[in-house]
DNA sequence: GCATAATTCAAACAAACGTTTGATTGATAT
DNA sequence: ATATCAATCAAACGTTTGTTTGAATTATGC
């Protein structure tokens, strides 16, 4: 019986199974939790095959998170790189909406969202340096932006504020949940708005002069 | 030599011993990535010891975590509780001192900010379900509060956006770093200012009323 | 002092882990 | 067809894991 349910290359085919299977169960158990044995069963491969595909645990995660992480980016890149060819000013608004509205779209087969939020809080040091090597760009970009859109507020500060939005954000797709198909998605874009809307008025807002503890909402 | 070093019980000394090695390991490595033969060595207790204190892993870890989390929820209480006592509307900007404020406060001897950012991230679901528990009270306390102080903006709004503030925070405790001490607390507590500024203007925003995606930040 | 319970200890348990090995199968090109 | 390389396989490697055991030690009550 030579292989009769595809025609793809058998090598290509075993290593995406592998990464999708790590992947989900990524998800599912965070990175510690995932034994290769479990990963080479879920995708019905030899448990040799990770180590021959990837050569370890950590170049397999590795793997996901780049695959994961690599469209998403590109696409938040491309929009904001569309943003500043076409108008002098960008809004705060638009920036933000460049960031986070690729995570509402469903037409992306990846599960960043989940991934990302699993992967940022892994304790692992080489994993870490690998996620923050793959949002670099999209991080020094988008906080350039910022500053530029608000220019009341200083660098600094839009700085420490852009990491409050990642925050929100991280934990916002962790409620998504592990697995959001069907009709999710309406919910997923109208939270993702409200992020947006959050967002935009915190990062906005100008700073009390001062240490007045004491301030009236209005 | 009959224990020369305290006259406390021994027995006590060596569970304390235990929870501080594991805080501290749990802090750094994960809760996955502990075993417990790395905190009995650094607890310089016997590795039966953990189990027969706290009767297991789980058991460990959920001691640690009730050990940190009820001081400063208590205390995040009680400053509530003394708000609502005394005035009768209460600002946006009080509710969220008296949520974060306790994380800047340098005499608590625990290490919340840390712990609460591992575990929150953790997949194993007794272990969230334990954080769950520990932070019902306080989440649902500081969402009624909020919805009283913003009554433009529905509750189902606001409990989002709480959630974008735990977010923010977390993500703000995981840049503290597992050891904060000495004069870190200044930046410490000017960054839970700048939180503080970031989520009353994200609180309080009103939603556009509509889908429109050009809003100009000005 | 003596019995009783609580605590600590060294040692071992089975299970699961990541990784490696060497043989075997599949495809490719000459 | 045959030689060559890539890929898969079963099996085992040595560690490390959480937990348990039963004896030794310490504290406690009478």
């Amino acid at each position: 019986m030579p292989t009769p349910e595809s025609s793809k290359s058998a090598s290509a085919d075993t290593r995406e199974r592998i990464l999708d299977a790590a992947e989900l169960l990524l998800i599912e158990k965070g990175c510690g939790g995932t034994s290769l044995r479990a990963i080479a069963s879920s995708a019905n491969v030899n448990l040799a095959a990770t180590n021959y595909h990837f050569g370890g645990k950590e170049g397999l995660f590795a793997a996901v998170i780049h695959r994961c992480a690599r469209p998403i980016n590109e696409q938040r890149l491309a929009s904001l790189d569309m943003l500043e060819a076409q108008q002098s000013h960008i809004s705060t608004r638009e920036i933000l909406k460049a960031l986070l509205d690729p995570l509402a779209s469903n037409n992306l087969p990846e599960r960043l969202p989940a991934v990302m939020n699993r992967v940022t809080s892994e304790p692992d040091e080489n994993l870490r340096a690998i996620v923050q090597a793959e949002f670099s760009e999209v991080s020094s970009r988008f906080i350039a932006a910022l500053t530029r859109a608000i220019p009341q507020v200083e660098e600094e500060e839009i700085s420490l504020r852009f990491y409050f939005v990642i925050g929100s954000m991280l934990h916002l797709v962790g409620l998504f949940g592990p697995l959001t198909t069907a009709e999710d998605d309406n919910t997923r874009s109208q939270k993702i708005n409200a992020l947006v809307n959050f967002g935009v008025a915190g990062l906005e807002t100008e700073s009390p002069t001062n240490i007045h503890s004491q301030g009236t909402s209005e």
